[in-house]
DNA sequence: ACGGTAATGAGGCACGTGCATCATGACAAG
DNA sequence: CTTGTCATGATGCACGTGCCTCATTACCGT
């Protein structure tokens, strides 16, 4: 047990040492660029590489003392393990899931196609994705599924699912198994620190920030329309445009949420309400991921264009929309990015690596209809 | 030579038919995830492993018949080189230069910032970048630089320079020795196909869509600021803001550009003289690269917020105009990503593969308040 | 002093490819 | 027939790491 913390500890160390000494090595050798290798690091701490071997993948079975002798050699050489090689030797390739909603309309399709892409783009590096489809209703059938995973059939898993404890709970049953995991475009609760996505805080203050500024000073109300409230990024989007629309807009007013719960005549039957009992609607916030069915019935409805739309993410529809002039502005994340960033924490989680976090910060885009 | 041939043909189709076969052979021993080796290709075309390498790797001497039989082998298995294993073989490292301006204030600083962050990142590929000033008024020296670097040394160098016909004629040159070349955020003519950065006019554009929307119908002035415009990159930028201003808002009428040449007593004295003669100016578009210096001036001199201001790129300086609302949209280019995608698209010349070009496009970025 | 055990050394094979050397067979020109 | 050249085969080492087996050493309790 202490061996294996303390071999814990001297990766932490070694991730920490590794960004100046592996510069100090290259002005060393600049010429033949040669970095140390597992054999080096045995002649330094004065041990064979067999020991070495022990101390790199946390093997049992080393005093202390060694094992700190090890880690000083890595810290003195500025040794980073050749992954490459490692690979090759194990002949390893990363299988990964995405664990995605069932339904969904362009988005999630944009989303699927994002990851066959990054398959070929990756492949290079043995990674292998798959896709498989949730019901995202059923907590316990989601939950069954990934307790029928396992670490020698699958790497790492990217989940895109509503929180609910029954999930968290898989979810953690399955890192405690060893397999990678990834909170996918929705976030679980509690989990925060680590998952790829926006902040749907600053997604929706972005929003309410370009619907007021495009409003121009105008003075009336603006209508939200979401599909479900019950999520927690519908919440958090409608907090942030919230608290914008007040902080700096005081002369509009946002309506309450209308739901649609994704279906298309209950749509047309709230928003045809509501618009006949607001005459002074300036704006629209589509708040729902998929933007296409509400923002048919807004064009059928023959909303005048003086009112401004914006809506969420980027798919065939809401482009056009833009390009049309039905649609003033979109707030997206870059599905390609996503997915891409998921592979590589993914990779970096089973690889034991830190990631480059400024790489996988997803950029809250705002796609004009110059700009898409 | 006409071996040679052959073999450049071998790869073109080698990349082609791989996406699909690929995945066929995936399907096919799904368990195991084995990918097909040079051995199997050799068995297969019924050849020896040496014959298999001379082909593969361009080498002369083997009959046209032989090359088609592993062709053909190859395109039946759907092989594809393991690259981590052939850079294990050759103990390849990538060594790319990245030849930037020597002026320049907080955006080329975001740059350099990014290559040491991206040399970190790309360290486990033994990808090695290093940075190299060049004099962007003297193409002669440019020139001369790029004349002394040779495949030995250096595997691929990105390039951000003015165009000329010096520096164009050493970028040939260069290829010719075997170096992968780049240009990079700035374009030279007529190498339109491959190079990283932003359409300068689609990003001029939505420069002029932003600050017009936020203009909300007044009708007025706007003032134009450039640091030079013999720049192709400013000419494209005007040229895309004008048309867009013309098309869209007929009651604002774009002023002719203010060049400050990088002097900031000039600046001072142009843009004071410009807001003298022209009380109804309602926008201010800084189109160069580096925004602090025009920036801070009108500033200084206490233009009314009311007068809309949009620069490019995000630097510190930017950021913090951003928040006190001195500036009011940025249209940005994401300098990590250029840098990355840099890099990738010289890796991908070296290791002759195609790469995703989805990938590589890099978006233009409006940036508000609220998503910074 | 004994056997047992924990810590380490020594060495070797495997992974897939690049690269080099030498041998072999075919075939043509002299 | 010889000689030379071309196309190809056969083989082996190297790259850096993972993983395995079999010594060897030292120290422990009895």
């Amino acid at each position: 047990m202490s061996g294996y913390q303390s071999t814990a500890d001297a990766w932490v160390t070694y991730g920490q040492i590794t960004d100046k000494l592996i510069k100090m090595n290259r002005s060393l050798d600049q010429k033949t660029m040669l970095r140390p290798t597992t054999k080096d690091l045995a002649k330094t701490a004065g041990v064979s590489r067999a020991t070495v071997d022990r101390v790199l993948n946390g093997r049992e079975g080393v005093r202390q003392e060694t094992v700190d002798r090890v880690n000083d050699a890595i810290a003195e050489l500025g040794f980073v393990r050749n992954l490459q090689a490692a690979n090759l030797a194990r002949s390893q390739s990363y299988q990964f899931i995405f664990a995605l909603p069932r339904s969904g309309d362009q988005f999630l399709g944009q989303i699927v196609r994002r990851i066959q892409e990054a398959e070929t783009l990756f492949s290079a590096d043995h990674v292998w994705c798959d896709v498989h489809h949730i019901n995202e209703n059923d907590p316990h059938s989601i939950s069954a599924y990934l307790s029928s995973l396992s670490k020698t059939d699958v790497a790492g898993v990217a989940i895109m699912s509503p929180e609910s404890p029954q999930v968290r709970d898989a979810i953690t049953r399955l890192q405690e198994r060893g397999v990678a995991t990834l909170p996918f475009i929705s976030n679980q609760t509690l989990m925060d620190a680590d998952w790829v996505g926006i902040d749907n805080r600053a997604a929706g203050a972005t929003a309410g920030l370009l619907l007021g500024q495009l409003a121009g000073g105008r003075r009336g109300t603006l209508m939200v329309i979401a599909e479900s409230m019950q999520s927690r990024d519908s919440l958090e989007r409608r907090l942030g445009f919230d608290r914008e629309i007040c902080e700096n807009f005081p002369g509009l007013r946002a309506l309450p949420s209308l739901e649609t719960y994704g279906n298309a005549d209950r749509a047309r039957a709230i928003i045809g309400a509501s618009l006949a009992v607001h005459p002074d609607i300036v704006g629209i916030y589509i708040m729902a991921s998929e933007a296409r069915t509400p923002l048919s019935i807004i064009t059928d409805m023959h909303v005048p264009r003086s009112v401004i739309r914006i809506a969420h993410e980027r798919t065939p529809f809401t482009e056009q929309a833009l390009r049309d002039r039905t649609l003033d502005g979109i707030i997206a994340q870059d599905a390609g990015h996503l997915v891409r960033s998921a592979i590589r924490r993914l990779k970096g989680i089973v690889d034991r690596r830190k990631t480059l976090l400024s790489q996988e910060q997803i950029r809250i885009e705002i796609l004009l209809r110059t700009n898409i």
